[in-house]
DNA sequence: GCAGTACACAACCCATAGTTGTAATCTTCC
DNA sequence: GGAAGATTACAACTATGGGTTGTGTACTGC
């Protein structure tokens, strides 16, 4: 369920972000009440984050916590029960042609016939 | 950007997870190769997860790391193409009942009529 | 040249992650 | 009822590594 994401990794992440907000090292430091040094630690790998630094770190990058665990651009959706409910009905679809069918209808359902 | 989770809360989730996969502490433990105390303490929030511990608990309680960050109870699917496929078509139909017969539908597609 | 900024690296220190030890709690079974 | 077994709770200790200070280097622009 989600590969395991090295500290290395997550720190090439972080180092990414800051760059790209245009945040020196000890920009960010001071935001999340550390020194630099420390910073520098966390992108180099040297030592692993703990939970409550990594969501201060991406507050301060204005980014979601998740964006460190996808290695991927994966795909994550906020579904509502209705929407819910619709996935969990057509994964028990096994008939993939039928699956098909149903993707068709649905998505034709308003559009006007020609 | 995603409000901060303490470790508190954090540990609930995990405590929860936990039951609803039918392991005890000590089973958890050996799994992410601490001692069932230090699980204890997760759960309690004594102790702050640092990244690699809590990826390793979401695997051994099979879940998305991303889980423990989402506050409420949001459900966060990966979807495949053909599901994120059949979801956008599915929001575009503004009918509720219109809706409401499609899941009627899908939701009953297998089942053999009596 | 020098002053200022941004980053890398080493050595030290202490908070806390993680340990061991004991005890409370809840079963189940005879 | 209580013995035996698992599961969880709590306290005290240990030591890893998170976090610091300190120094050095590279790259600016004046």
């Amino acid at each position: 369920m989600g590969d395991m994401v090295s500290s290395r990794e997550i720190g090439l992440k972080i180092k990414l972000l800051r760059q790209q907000a245009g945040l020196s090292q000890e920009k960010l430091a001071e935001m999340i009440f550390l020194t630099f040094q420390q910073v520098q630690k966390y992108e180099s790998g040297q030592t692993t984050l703990n939970i409550l630094k990594l969501q201060q770190i991406a507050e301060a990058l204005q980014v979601s916590v998740t964006e460190f665990f996808s290695s991927e651009p994966t795909k994550h959706v906020r579904l509502s029960m209705e929407e819910d409910q619709l996935l969990h009905a057509f994964r028990r679809i096994k008939n993939t042609e039928l699956r098909g069918c149903i993707l068709k209808l649905v998505g034709n359902i308003n559009k006007r016939t020609k």
